[in-house]
DNA sequence: TCTGGGGTCCTAGGACCC
DNA sequence: TCTGGGGTCCTAGGACCC
């Protein structure tokens, strides 16, 4: 059996590109609202013609359009990035295989074909004839696998990775290059004298277990030696939650405008959820100050509730928890559901 | 010329009960 | 005149991903 990794390439520059056939060949980014010299919002995702001048995601839009004056910048829209990533998981439909959605913009596939690069190719034609969207596609024994084999394939190829070729292509590049392992594990793994992947799968897994946990440490062993999930899940899962976080263009140092805004958040968040058939179990506020100091406390309601006015008056009695000494950059909620 | 927004999973530790 | 050990719920926080 094969896992196919099937990932859109520069999936919401590519989407605004499709509907903006006008701007096909210009450096754009997308982020903001649409004023590129609004403060705090950054590029979301940037053609690749802009990030072959430098323009990449998380970079401040002001400074990416000082460094590249004719970059065009689009305003974010999540809307229509959903619609198109259901267009994709349609496309992806007509083949007869299980598919597994990772995000907006990757989906995982399993196959028992025995030519899963011919399979590849025929995915990639089709998404591109049913949405004019290129995507890349990793080929592997498991989604670890088939995922690093995605970025050896950016943009719109194909590749395939193995217990083979995993030793080869992987052995010595270092453990925070798996994808799983981010910055702060991979410091914990340099303390332990764990620096490459091929360091991380001969690591012995007691000792991982007592330093990262039972569940995560000697999972770690297993990534480096490039061991993973094989498991397609094709329900569609109920979310867990839902949130909403805003940054301010300017901070917020009244404590009733806080409080007005929080409430607000979660009214508008909680009447969306409720909409949608689901309760709430627990609301969750974070406040960013202006230090960047970020902070999320959580509160169980007495009861699951479809009152947005309980979740409301919760989210209230969370912000009292807070100090607000600072002045605030970023209000944000966040409701669990049952 | 600082640092978005939306999610998931895991762990540690305290409270409480038997 | 001593104070085990397991289970469960909850909070708080860490880490990672796109």
């Amino acid at each position: 059996m094969w896992i196919l990794h099937v990932d859109m390439d520069a999936f919401v520059a590519s989407v605004e590109l499709r509907r903006h056939p006008e701007l096909v060949g210009q450096p754009i980014a997308v982020g903001g609202r649409g004023d590129p010299q609004q403060a705090r919002m950054v590029v979301m995702s940037a053609s690749y013609e802009a990030r072959a001048l430098g323009i990449h995601a998380g970079l401040p839009l002001r400074r990416a359009v000082r460094k590249v004056p004719e970059l065009v910048v689009v305003p974010v829209d999540q809307a229509e990035y959903l619609a198109a990533s259901a267009e994709i998981l349609q496309a992806l439909r007509e083949f007869p295989m299980p598919i597994e959605p990772w995000g907006l913009e990757e989906f995982f596939l399993s196959t028992d074909r025995a030519d899963p690069e011919d399979l590849a190719l025929e995915l990639q034609a089709s998404v591109l004839a049913d949405t004019r969207l290129v995507c890349t596609v990793g080929i592997g024994e498991n989604k670890l696998q088939a995922k690093m084999a995605t970025r050896h394939a950016k943009p719109a190829r194909i590749f395939k990775i193995t217990r083979e070729n995993w030793p080869l292509l992987m052995d010595h590049r270092p453990a925070g290059d798996l994808w799983g392992i981010g910055e702060r594990t991979a410091e914990k793994l340099a303390e332990l004298g764990i620096g490459t992947i091929a360091e991380l799968g001969a690591a012995d897994e007691a000792m991982m277990a007592k330093r990262f946990g039972p569940t995560i440490g000697p999972r770690l062993a297993r990534m480096g030696r490039g061991e993973g999930d094989t498991e397609i899940v094709t329900e569609p899962q109920q979310a867990k939650s839902r949130s909403h976080a805003v940054t301010y263009p300017e901070d917020l140092t009244e404590r009733a405008e806080i409080a007005a805004r929080v409430e607000g958040l979660a009214r508008d968040l909680a009447t969306s959820v409720i909409a949608d058939g689901r309760q709430v179990v627990r609301v969750a506020v974070t406040v960013r100050n202006a230090g960047f100091f970020t902070k999320t406390l959580p509160l169980k309601l007495p009861e699951v509730s479809t009152d947005p006015e309980l979740v409301a008056s919760h989210a209230l009695l969370v912000l009292e928890k807070f100090p607000l000494d600072r002045p605030v950059r970023l209000l944000g909620v966040r409701v669990d559901l049952a």
